[in-house]
DNA sequence: TAATGAAACGAAAACGTTTTCGTGTTAATA
DNA sequence: TATTAACACGAAAACGTTTTCGTTTCATTA
């Protein structure tokens, strides 16, 4: 086991200063052409590579950044994550993955280890218990010691800093609207609590879309699935009490559970029931019939949070000018809607 | 903007030497009572925390370990993340993702990058390309540099080093010597080319449970699906050209595509056709009906793989002492199989 | 009173770089 | 021949820690 090679071994071996090694390997004029060849032949041989920590510590930068989500098991986080890694890459950084398994206390553990020195930057998503307890003091801190950080998705209005989203509540009403020129009045809605900015913009376009329409928004129609509760079976309860022409859910596992129910109701899809999903994801592609989503292009979203990350890190004056960007969705129409 | 307090500003402010501010925070014996007091309330005071690149480069460790996977948007890989993730903290250690999108290319440069510094150690699970060429001299160097690599999944006989598998051909032989014991003859099979490691165990496990049971295998019942294939088709023409009681498919999305090809034709599941799966993923639970699978364990596998890593590192010898952890399967009765 | 020892602290090296600022040598110029 | 300038290189500081080995001070003992 050969330990990797230091500027100070090949001064050692060839007989030079530090200096002049670390010189000669950047191909700096001030080094004669002979030694210079030399040095670097040497280098080359024995696969010199600089150590990268002591890089970091002397830049006081390590080219990496952090993406801290709730749950990588997950399609919408690991597309997102594969934007970043992708966009990350091309940049020279690395990418950090922290899961906060919708933890508060991860969340903010994760947080303040990687703050000190780890990284350069975060990417974020909040963690649900964050969200329920409104409590953003240590994203607030991290950003206040002058570590920019970009959230997505799951953001929130109290911290103010670079953000990436959907229009949430447009895009609900796109869905919605179309349910409604489809002459669908019984429109059934599925989402999480209201704790979760996500969900509870998407039940605002629902509501806000059904009175633009002059439908009243009858609150037995909007199921709010918790965390812990069996999805199945609060969905059955759902479809047993109440009639439905067409269902639209906030996520694809919702989504697919709802399809499942309606069949084994008897109902036809898209027949009886037209379904669109958020997230466009495996299950969606893949489930028979396929269901129509709301595309939230999770990669363009990956890649944009760390385009705004990097270029805040590359950038020599730090701004105090914050900016959200918002990635357009798109309808996408597949086998439990009727074209 | 406040820079990360330092041991020197606190010991200029406090008018102490920088060891004794060191020591003092370790509530070593040697300093007196009130200096050792006064230091840490200031180091409380102003949230002092000790710059871990600093820390990495004295002990020459960073408490990082690197994971390498194809890619990220699949259940499997995305569980063992989860379970590298989970252990890893558990250690104190962070999780830094690389994805070489199959790439023996960014295998390697991403691997040569880490190496130099970032990262304590490897755990990784091969590029389609990288099983293709057969070339592995990045991951040995790296290995005789003194880095622990644990590989997972997809692995390779000739590199020396941890590994944690399933055991391929026992658990198909499991899958297919079911759909024989119920009477099944005509078992379809749909893999990958033989250069996936995996899939050409799994290959080899359904043809010898045919030959152990006196059944011959007939080729063209076996469908290797290439990278670019469009799924769909193939598995179409694989039915116009076959007839099945069975199919048994290595991943989850070749399954579901079997059995929409089934249904569309009219076939009755699992009536007619009995379908296995590995990769107990999102597609399998949720598709209607849903898919009786391998259970690959994945996140356990991932749990393993960070502890064999870890305590490699941990170890104060280095043995050169590697084992191979097989990680126990399951075969998981859904909708498309009989009990 | 001189020697001893403990207590409390500081200086400096080390980890592996980069970079600034010398300094010694040589060749060209006045 | 003495001065200058270019050239080629080295010493040392800096990044932020930890740790070893002094060193100083003071009280205790013979």
């Amino acid at each position: 086991m050969k330990k990797n090679l230091t500027l100070k071994q090949i001064a050692k071996e060839l007989d030079v200063s530090i200096s002049t090694v670390s010189k000669a390997l950047k191909d700096s004029e001030e080094i004669s052409e002979a030694t210079r060849k030399k040095i670097q032949a040497f280098a080359k041989l024995y696969n010199y590579k600089p150590n990268n920590i002591a890089l970091s510590l002397k830049n006081r930068k390590t080219k990496t950044i952090a993406v801290i989500i709730p749950e990588i098991v997950h399609d919408f986080f690991a597309m997102v994550i594969s934007g970043v890694e992708n966009l990350a890459n091309q940049y020279g950084y690395n990418v950090l993955i922290c899961l906060s398994n919708e933890s508060y206390e991860r969340e903010v553990i994760n947080m303040e280890m990687l703050a000190s020195g780890s990284i350069d930057g975060f990417i974020m998503s909040l963690a649900k218990e964050t969200q329920a307890k409104k409590d953003y003091h240590h994203i607030k801190e991290i950003i206040n010691q002058g570590m920019p950080v970009v959230m997505f998705d799951r953001v929130t209005r109290e911290v103010y800093t670079d953000k990436v989203i959907i229009d949430d509540v447009l895009a609900t009403q796109e869905a919605i609207q179309y349910f409604i020129s489809k002459g669908k009045r019984k429109i059934g809605f599925i989402t999480t609590p209201d704790y979760i900015s996500v969900g509870r913009l998407r039940t605002e376009g629902y509501m806000r879309t059904l009175e633009a329409n002059g439908i009243d928004v009858d609150e037995n129609l909007i199921l709010r699935i918790e965390d812990e509760t069996n999805i199945d079976t609060v969905i059955e309860e759902f479809f047993e009490k109440n009639e439905f022409n067409a269902v639209m859910a906030v996520n694809e596992l919702y989504a697919v559970n709802v399809l499942k129910t309606a069949l084994k109701r008897g109902l036809k899809v898209p027949e009886d029931l037209n379904i669109i999903a958020f997230t466009d994801g495996v299950i969606s592609k893949n489930s028979i019939p396929s269901i129509s989503t709301i595309k939230q292009n999770a990669f363009k979203m990956g890649e944009i949070a760390a385009k705004l990350l990097i270029q805040k890190l590359e950038s020599e004056h730090e701004n105090e000018h914050y900016i959200t960007e918002v990635i357009s969705t798109e309808l996408l129409h597949r086998e439990t809607t009727t074209i």
